[in-house]
DNA sequence: AAATATTAGTTACAAATGTAACTATTAAAA
DNA sequence: TTTTAATAGTTACATTTGTAACTAATATTT
């Protein structure tokens, strides 16, 4: 197989990652809503899962603690989040969104849903799920 | 469609990007190759193109005039590359390889394959293919 | 049970990155 | 033609990010 570097996977990545990144954020400063992607995934993810440990939050979006550390003091000094200790294992502190957080979390998903829909805008839907779980595998792939 | 935002292509993206690049750091660093990822996506396009301007180059690789600057600048003072102003318009600089740079654009291609071959590993060349061409499509999609 | 090692989370500092303002040169408008 | 605007590239500074060392709690070993 031949491999083109300038358009390969790790600069194709790059620029779509970054791209969706600043969209959104464009999207959501314009109406006051200062919220960053990375921080955007955290709201999504714990939306989803409800309760998550800071390092389950970072294996899950692959970001290292540190930077969840620095996500979740955000969010926390906004109010979107808050930190629980469990009760069985102190060392850990049990994630959640507060009400406040639930309620950006709607206000927000129709801009990162619009965004999507640009990104994947005259993509067929099988194209699409095709390249998402072929990108899935990579990442597994990559995760030594 | 249903969207999923924690597997989404905002957070994939950026994992797989941040990955190879760590993947063919560490590579590099092991043979005492002190390229980054960045500066190889630069170093391979040269290697294409031979001779392109700076802003080339960024539009290219979706990067900004500033970090072109920085990664030109480490490439020369590494005698990598050379800046050789334009006859026609003293604005433009075009950026060619030297035969070190050359030299080292070989020496790095078997990792950079590699970092390639495992990421595809175990994923049908037909797969790879129709994902690349998606990617290329969404990324074509959010550009402006 | 005491000592040692791991683990989650945090902090501090160094390194990398983004933003804005700058120079030099060319193009366009008045 | 001169003055205004635009462009390529650079620099300086503020912000962000990565790395390493740290604390506190639990698990493991001796």
């Amino acid at each position: 197989m031949k491999y083109s570097f300038d358009k390969s996977l790790g600069n194709i990545s790059r620029m779509i990652s970054k791209s969706l990144g600043k969209s959104l954020e464009a999207k959501l400063t314009a109406r006051d809503i200062f919220i960053t992607a990375e921080q955007w995934s955290v709201l999504s993810l714990l939306f989803q899962k409800k309760k998550l440990t800071q390092i389950e939050i970072g294996t899950l979006l692959g970001l290292d603690k540190v930077q969840i550390v620095r996500i979740i003091d955000i969010l926390e000094k906004e109010q979107l989040v808050q930190r629980v200790i469990s009760p069985t294992d102190k060392r850990f502190k049990n994630v959640n969104l507060t009400p406040k957080g639930i309620e950006i979390y709607h206000k927000i998903v129709p801009y990162a849903t619009n965004v999507h829909a640009d990104a994947f805008s005259s993509i067929s839907e099988e194209d699409i799920k095709q390249c998402l779980a072929t990108l899935e595998k990579i990442n597994n792939n990559l995760k030594h």
